[in-house]
DNA sequence: GGATTTTCTACCGACAATATCATTAAATAGCCA
DNA sequence: GTTCTATTTAATGATATAAGTAATAGAAAATCG
């Protein structure tokens, strides 16, 4: 590999400091030679390596890497490892395992704060405190290696701050830092690209001629190269690399980062702009309104004039930096933009109807008016505001006008993301404006009643009071000198939430607040209200990642901000550009807000509103009887218990629950995380993918920064590229919804009435009478216990509609839209949409409503499976294809009047397993079956194709368990095998053996076992569930045939064991194989790592267990069980404290999870990257796809291909032994571990050790502890890997209780398992040792490859 | 003839006792009676009936056998060594035996109505209850909720106060006699220091010696003149401290519910003046009890400092209140079971 | 070292106790040389 | 101006809260002497 030129800084750099601080205009004049002298090639990781700490228990041990060797493609044949060596030295936050260094985690825990409180203080200008954070950061040690980072994030905003700085105090400013301030620390490309940036942007009237020979000066001080310089695109703007290319000739084309140089190339020079206006102006502006501004520029050219509002929305805006619509902006978006008219040519060229035509040609193609229809229907106007694009999309005739319409689409799609994902504050406020002022016309009365009127007083009520609260923050902080003594509680608080408070426009703020409220109705098992803690962190959330995005697209406006072309050709290179840029920013930032400040940032907040916002309510006065008018907070804060704790909840008005319950919710989805109407980001990166200005991270970790450490890992040693292929393919799915059906639920809705799992609105509870006070306490008892459970069922249903409502409107939103759902995995792997409420993952109602963009003709195969997939929908999943078609033949007068009276016909389809996916397969059926030639049918329905109890079959392929895997359709067969008949069958048989032995209970259970009662038991049989468990399962099942609960209780438990007895028959050595990993998951979590900080072990024979259970997946993923003690603190915020973990704290293991949790989890691990596989290979192969854990889909027309897919990659992944690499990998992984084990006491080895330990305990002077064995033993490995030899030897030479065990062979024979007689036996540390692995059977996955039951 | 009474030797043979702890020594019993001075209530002993829960090794249950000589002694007691230990000791004695759950509601029910095997005699409520007596024993750390339980029947005047104001002697750990005793304005006052007072005179008669006096006050404590013992007159030994209180009911007259409501919200903010803290009790509290609360001191007080009139009054202002919530929907419901196959 | 007591109770997506008092550690003021 | 101590403050830890052991009960792990 060829490595780039680096040059020693530490050797140039004080030479370098030097000339830049020269007076005069020397600096001005560098000779070329003179600079060429300071570059000493010397070999920079010899000086990284000797200056880091290099402390080995601080970073991941290299043996934590066991990765699959990528040189062979076939990567499941191979069963070599590559033991790849994450030798970086970097601090990092994320990169240390918690097996290791106590000490450092809460380093890493000071450095995540004081990096948020850094970013924070440099948007609020406060340099002199930001400078003082610089100064702690630079204390710590292992933080050295990144800090210039850190002084770059300064000095920019110092640049930023001080525009007109002259460059050349500038330069004195930086060479002094750097010299005194922060010895040791040496600049790098970036420092140099914001010195350049700054020059740049000088003032004009400074001398331009000096400008030419700085800028060279600092480029030729590069230390990795100017094309390392010029790719600080989030320094350097356009326009400065337009002046660098083309005015000043410093640099040429070829040297500029790839993806701007097409923008540059295309700009020439005489149309370069530099806009110093926007420089002078601008800079206490919102990020938002800039990037308005640059919108509009973009779109009108520069010579449109912001002409001064007098709306009161900006009066109101602290310094007038609202980043609202304005209000002349609507008269300008009126006119077409030049980008956007060509859309709409391209779309009027297309084949449409006069209608269509019609549609598009009134359409205001522009992304800030017609983000998504959210606005009210009633009014009819829907015509007018949105356009169905499926309906078009699907219209047009041929492949070519298709694509020409979609990639139209995606143009103007792509700035409806931006504005959605961006927007969405100003969006809801402009809405509850307009209903304010319409209501207000009305009357006060209808203000009252309409809830956006409402949401609009309070919002201009809580205004002033956030801006009175920044206000105090910000004098506050820019006091000179904190006098931490004189300060008020109230006033130490704001010094610590102050400054993130003031980084987001107040507007937005009370936006969010108001939303986030409303949207957490109802959680938390509150009746009326939500729980305060999740109120908090949800609202201190929100605002977060509203800063995160405003941030991205602060800087991103900020690069681009001069580009000002309007050829729609260069408007997809700036979106191109601008796309890579957003990546590389989002992979930037690592600074994340302490979980204790979104806390206190959301309270101070709730307060707020909860002091403002009021309601007028009625009551009734219990004295006079009379009617009382009056008005009362909407919100108030209290308390509640639940066994003898208590709960923070903020309760609702009912009045307001009752406006709620009527309302349409769309507006309090979080905007961010809608459904996206692009193709999301492609992963590629463990922390870019997904939302183009929203970050989400690859794995939903569990705050374990350990599992971040991992991924983070092997996301850069490029060990997972299969897993990003697979997510992408997900992610690129276009869908749709399902319009027919939506208008069907849209009706049910409607009338308010309970429809199949949609519970009908419920106005009160009706409560059973209360019994006298005086009964005895067991019917008062009984009497709480109804008004309970009523009340439950009250608050579930409502939080049931409330779901229910949030998924249609949001469904309503995207009709006739192209949507897409950007999916992350779980911690094992598995798959799952980034956006909550509505995507096919959910309910039946969702996935009915929820169809594919993409249509393709049903073709010689994909009727048959159209009918199959009614059929199982129907819940005959378990008979053989050609029954399957049957069923369906057989119904189609039900499939026709499902389909075309689906609500006032026979209504067949709610009959189905699964009703509302049944309602929208009718649809498509009814519509093929009228066709001539069904093969020409378009169909959008995605098929499903399920595995057979998917984890099972995992299990059987493992254990090459010939009856297993025959059970779950992994052996060809004519029918497909029901796994809980065979098991009912079995019991059944067991039943019947025992009746016949007398035994009452089986006479009495013999004839009632179905596939039903055992099925529940079967599937949670996979994730270890335990005896009493199933017994619930089993007599929630039983409960309808006995009376009583006690006796069906008791005859469940009976019947647990032959039904557990019957699994286990049935799938021996699939229980074999969760033995095994559960035994070794006990052990590991159970073993103790020896160069783990004493102070653990500090119990002396107990220690706390670090090591967690860890492995790579086929795929390369690692995964991190992130089960430990959970140590949770009490935060204090404004209006309570609240309890949070600290994601940084080390705790021990919590081995029973650990134990319980391996076997699923690691199954789950395999059926992901199955999934992932599939998902990839079918992309290649062009299939649309999508996938529910364990359920595929796809097309009808594309089953059979997708079959032969899944199959393929099922053979592919367990063509490898597994479990023995399983096994092979923690040996590995956990090869110096020691666990506490006994050992017998009449042996050689045992009186050795007590020899040593007497030796010791005299030295000591005290008994010996394990600890201290483990300590010698650690000094002795430390010896062992000592450079020096003369350390090597004497570590070779060392004898510890430990090492006795390194030649030992026959461990077994000494060590005593459980038991034994008490005085034979003594704890030592014995080496770590895996169970053997159960041997393996003889079925051969490869006959899976003609199993058409397989999934199906 | 009196009834022999175990002594430690035999006691401390027993292994299980259940986290209940019970004072053998017979001397300190015998200071414990003459301070009680029962006489005083039960005029004519003879007439007594007493139900004797949790009694344990029976050594308290003896000793008042033979000094009273009750109509009936009945003594409730399930755990099977516990059990077994008083039918080796009481078998042939006066003292009857009856292998039930204290615990169970319905334990008193069957023994009372059904079985009417222990009936007392209901009495009006102007004075104690002068032929039933209960003698009960929850030491348990576990089992302070049945104490609570217990206390909340004397507000219902159900359970075994439907016979009246029942007297009642009850043995339990010092750190829930100093709750429960706590007075206005105290450390330990807590919402279980209000019921008490609300519905009881409750004494403190005995409490073993430990780091646990130091949490009474020394005023209250002068007051009662509680017998001090000796930790080492406990068995079993290890565990935390007891104290035997003597709790009489009381008569009261307000909207129970209400109050409990009210006290209940205000105890959480125990150290809040009342001018801020009444907005925890419902949507505008504040404004509302401001207004109401005429005597500009008490708003300056903390619920902490509140006695129970004053609680009484709060609640009286509650119920007046036409926008006060809905007190019965005062309780979170954890997610309930969902997920199926 | 062995019996008693406590802690679970099927995996994942998922989402959470809190007020007050006592004690300890840290920081400041004061004090004096 | 420093160093040492007294005093105050901040941080941390402990304890109580409500009041049928949430619907349930028997095994496995943890604790304690």
């Amino acid at each position: 590999m060829l490595r780039p030129v680096y040059r020693s800084v530490v050797k140039t750099s004080v030479l370098q400091k030097r000339l830049l601080s020269s007076k005069g205009s020397k600096l001005y004049k560098p000779s070329p030679d003179s600079t060429s002298t300071l570059i000493i090639n010397d070999d920079p990781l010899v000086a990284a390596s000797s200056s880091s700490s290099s402390s080995p228990s601080g970073i991941i041990n290299s043996n934590d890497f066991p990765l699959f060797n990528k040189s062979n493609k076939n990567t499941t044949n191979n069963l070599s490892y590559q033991w790849k060596n994450a030798s970086n030295m970097e601090f990092d936050p994320f990169n240390k395992s918690h097996a290791s260094a106590i000490t450092s985690m809460t380093r890493t825990r000071d450095v995540m704060q004081l990096w948020s409180l850094l970013e924070a203080c440099l948007q609020s200008n406060l340099m002199k405190r930001a400078f003082s954070i610089l100064e702690s950061l630079y204390l710590t040690p292992e933080h050295k290696q990144r800090f210039i980072e850190d002084y770059n994030m300064y000095l920019d905003a110092f640049s930023k701050n001080e525009p007109n700085f002259p460059i050349i105090k500038m330069n004195e400013k930086l060479t002094n830092d750097l010299e005194t301030s922060f010895k040791d620390i040496n600049y790098n490309d970036k420092t140099l690209a914001i010195m350049i940036h700054h020059a740049l942007n000088l003032h004009p009237t400074a001398s331009s001629m000096l400008l030419s020979p700085t800028i060279s000066a600092y480029l030729k001080m590069s230390v990795n190269g100017i094309r390392d310089i010029l790719s600080n695109l989030d320094i350097l703007t356009i326009s400065d690399l337009s002046i660098l290319v083309n005015d000043l000739k410093v640099i040429s084309l070829s040297q500029l980062p790839t993806s701007v140089k097409p923008i540059l190339e295309s700009l020439a020079p005489s149309s370069t702009l530099v806009n110093n206006i926007e420089n002078e102006n601008g800079f206490n502006k919102t990020a938002a309104e800039k990037d308005l501004n640059i919108e509009k520029k973009l779109e009108f050219g520069r010579d449109s004039i912001r002409t001064p509002s007098l709306d009161p929305l900006r009066e109101a805006s602290l310094d007038g930096s609202m980043g609202v619509l304005p209000k002349d902006a609507e008269k300008l978006v009126a006119v077409d933009t030049i980008g956007m008219r060509v859309i709409r040519h391209t779309l009027l060229g297309l084949s449409l109807n006069a209608q269509q035509r019609e549609q598009i040609s009134k359409f205001k193609f522009d992304a800030n008016d017609n983000v998504l229809n959210m606005k009210p229907t009633e009014n009819g106007e829907e015509s007018n505001t949105s356009i169905n694009f499926f309906e078009i999309y699907n219209s047009l005739p041929t492949l070519e006008e298709k694509r020409a319409f979609e990639s139209a689409l995606n143009v103007f799609n792509q700035d409806r993301q931006k504005v959605l994902e961006n927007r969405a504050t100003e969006a809801a406020r402009e809405r509850w404006k307009h209903d304010f002022e319409e209501a207000k016309a009305r009357g006060d009365i209808s203000i009252e009643k309409n809830l956006n009127a409402k949401l609009w007083k309070w919002y201009n009520d809580m205004l002033p009071l956030i801006k009175e609260e920044i206000s105090h923050c910000k004098s506050l902080l820019s006091e000179k000198s904190v006098n931490k003594r004189a300060l008020n509680k109230v006033d130490s608080n704001r010094l610590g939430y102050g400054p993130y408070l003031t980084l987001i426009d107040p507007g937005k703020m009370c936006v969010i607040t108001i939303l986030e409220l409303l949207k957490l109705n109802s959680t938390g098992g509150v009746i009326e209200g939500m729980r305060t803690a999740r109120a908090v962190i949800s609202v201190g959330k929100a605002i977060e990642m509203e800063f995160r995005s405003e941030q991205i697209l602060k800087s991103e406006s900020q690069t681009f901000r001069d580009v000002n072309k309007k050829s729609p050709e260069f408007k997809k290179l700036v979106q191109n550009a601008k796309s890579v840029f957003r990546s590389s920013q989002i992979e930037q930032s690592k600074i994340l807000w302490p979980q204790t400040i979104r806390a206190k940032i959301g309270s101070v907040l709730i307060s707020m509103l909860i002091h403002i916002a009021k309601v007028s309510v009625q009551g009734i006065d219990p004295i006079t009887k009379a009617k009382v008018h009056g008005e009362a907070p909407a919100f108030a804060h209290g308390y509640q218990y639940h066994n003898g704790s208590k709960l923070g909840v903020l309760k609702i008005h009912k009045t307001l629950i009752r406006q709620l319950n009527g309302e349409r919710l769309i507006a309090s989805v979080q905007p961010q995380l809608l459904p996206m109407l692009v193709e999301p980001k492609p992963w590629v990166n463990w922390r870019s993918g997904g939302y183009h200005y929203t970050q989400s991270t690859l794995l939903r970790t569990k705050d374990s920064p350990e599992q971040v450490a991992y991924l983070k890992a092997a996301s850069e040693n490029g060990d997972i590229g299969p897993v990003y292929d697979g997510l992408n393919v997900l992610g690129n799915t276009p869908w749709t919804v399902n319009r027919n059906v939506f208008d069907v639920v849209s009706q049910v809705w409607n009338n308010g009435e309970g429809f199949l799992d949609i519970p009908c609105a419920q106005e009160e509870m009706v409560l059973p009478p209360a019994p006298p006070r005086n009964s005895d306490p067991s019917i008062l008892r009984t009497w709480k216990l109804q008004v309970k459970t009523i009340a439950n069922k009250f608050s579930s249903d409502r939080s049931n509609r409330c779901d229910t409502n949030y998924k249609l409107e949001i469904a309503r939103a995207f009709l006739g839209e192209k949507l897409y759902f950007p999916h992350n995995l779980d911690f094992r792997g598995r798959a799952y949409p980034l956006s909550p409420h509505f995507n096919h993952l959910g309910n039946d109602m969702s996935r009915g409503l929820l169809i594919f963009w993409h249509g393709k003709k049903l073709g010689s195969s994909g009727l048959k499976w159209l009918k199959i997939h009614l059929s199982n929908l129907f819940g005959f999943d378990k008979i053989c294809l050609e029954d399957r078609i049957a069923f369906t033949e057989s119904h189609l007068k039900d499939i026709k009047d499902s389909a075309e009276h689906p609500l006032t016909g026979e209504r067949w389809w709610t009959t189905a397993d699964k009703p509302w996916q049944a309602l929208a397969t009718c649809f498509e059926l009814n519509k093929v079956l009228k066709m001539d030639n069904p093969e020409e049918f378009v169909s959008h329905q995605p098929i499903h194709q399920d595995g057979t109890c998917n984890g099972l079959q995992h299990y059987a392929a493992l254990g090459g368990d010939v009856e297993g895997a025959t059970q779950v359709n992994l052996v060809p067969n004519d029918k497909p095998q029901d796994v809980y008949a065979h098991v009912a069958k079995l019991v059944q048989k067991r039943l019947e053996i025992a009746a016949e032995k007398g035994d009452e209970n089986a006479k009495i259970l013999k004839d009632k076992i179905t596939r039903k009662v055992v099925k529940q038991t079967v599937m949670t049989n996979v994730y270890g569930v335990t005896y009493v468990g199933a017994t619930f399962q089993i007599a929630k099942q039983l409960s309808p045939i006995f009376d009583d609960r006690k006796e069906s209780l008791d005859f469940s438990k009976y019947l647990t064991k032959h039904v557990f007895g019957a699994i286990r028959e049935l799938f021996h050595s699939a229980h074999l194989i969760q033995d095994w990993l559960g035994e070794s998951a006990k052990r590991i979590s159970k073993s103790i790592r020896l160069d783990v900080d004493e102070k653990s072990f500090k119990n002396g024979n107990k220690p706390d267990f670090m090591s967690s259970v860890i492995w790579t997946t086929p795929l390369g993923l690692p995964i991190v069980q992130p089960y430990r003690e959970e140590s949770k603190k009490q935060v204090e915020t404004n209006l309570q404290t609240v309890f949070i973990s600290d994601p940084f704290a080390v705790n021990p293991v919590n081995a029973r999870r650990q134990k319980t949790g391996l076997p699923p989890n690691f199954i789950h691990s395999l059926d992901a990257s199955h999934m992932l596989l599939s998902a990839a290979e079918c992309g290649k192969r062009g299939l649309d796809f999508a996938s529910v854990h364990d359920s595929y889909w796809t097309h009808a027309s594309d089953v059979d291909t997708m079959n032969v897919v899944l199959r393929d990659q099922f053979i592919k992944l367990h063509e490898v032994d597994l479990v023995m690499r399983l096994k092979e990998e923690f040996t590995q992984r956990y090869k110096s571990y020691v666990k506490i084990g006994k050992l017998k006491r009449a042996t050689d080895l045992a009186q050795k050790i007590i020899n040593i330990r007497k030796d010791l305990s005299k030295k000591l002077g005290r008994n010996t502890t394990l600890a201290d064995e483990i300590y010698f033993e650690k000094k002795r490995q430390e010896l062992l890997n000592s450079p020096l030899l003369e350390d090597k030897s004497i570590g070779e030479k060392m004898i510890t209780t430990v090492s006795l065990f390194q030649d030992v062979k026959d461990l077994d024979t000494l060590e005593l398992e459980n038991g034994g007689d008490e005085n034979s036996g003594m704890s030592v540390l014995l080496p770590l040792r895996l169970p053997e692995i159960p041997p393996k059977g003889n079925f051969d996955v490869r006959v899976l490859k003609d199993s058409q039951y397989f999934f199906s | 003839m009196s009834i022999p009474i175990p002594g430690i030797k035999d006691i401390s043979k027993l292994k299980f006792f259940y986290g209940f702890k019970y004072l053998w020594n017979p001397k300190v019993h015998d200071k414990i009676f003459d301070k009680l001075d029962l006489t005083k209530t039960y005029t004519n002993p003879k007439e007594l009936k007493v139900l004797d829960l949790y009694p344990g090794v029976g050594v308290q249950s003896a000793m008042f056998y033979n000094r009273y000589s009750p109509q009936q002694y009945s003594m409730i007691e399930r755990r099977s060594s516990l059990y077994k230990f008083l039918q080796a000791n009481f078998e042939d004695s006066p003292l009857q035996i009856l292998k039930r759950d204290p615990y169970d509601w319905s334990t008193y029910s069957n023994l009372i109505d059904k079985e009417r095997v222990f009936v007392p005699e209901v009495q009006p409520s102007d004075h104690i209850n002068d032929s039933f007596l209960t003698v009960a024993n929850v030491t348990g750390e576990g089992s302070e909720g049945l104490i609570m339980q217990w206390l909340s029947c004397i507000g219902n005047k159900n359970w075994l106060y439907r016979f009246g104001k029942m007297k009642m002697l009850l043995w339990m750990p010092s750190t829930t006699a100093r709750k429960l005793l706590a007075r206005p304005s105290m450390r330990s006052r807590s919402k279980c220091s209000v019921v008490r007072e609300a519905f009881t005179d409750t004494k403190l008669i005995a409490i073993s010696d430990g780091d646990e006096l130091k949490g009474f006050d020394s005023k209250c404590l002068e007051e009662w003149d509680p017998i001090v013992f000796s930790a080492a007159d406990i068995w079993p030994t290890k565990g935390k401290p007891i104290a035997l209180v003597e709790m009489n009911p009381t008569n009261f007259d307000f909207d129970v519910e209400n109050w409990d409501y009210v006290t209940r919200h205000l105890m959480i903010l125990k150290r809040t003046p009342l001018n801020i803290v009444m907005d925890s009790l419902g949507h505008g509290g504040q404004l509302y009890f401001n207004s109401r609360i005429t005597d500009k001191e008490l708003l300056k007080k903390c619920p902490i400092d509140l006695t129970n009139d004053e609680f009484i009054y709060i609640t009286k202002l509650f119920t007046e209140w036409p926008f006060k919530p809905d007190i019965l929907m005062d309780f979170v419901d954890m997610n309930q079971t969902e997920h199926s196959g």
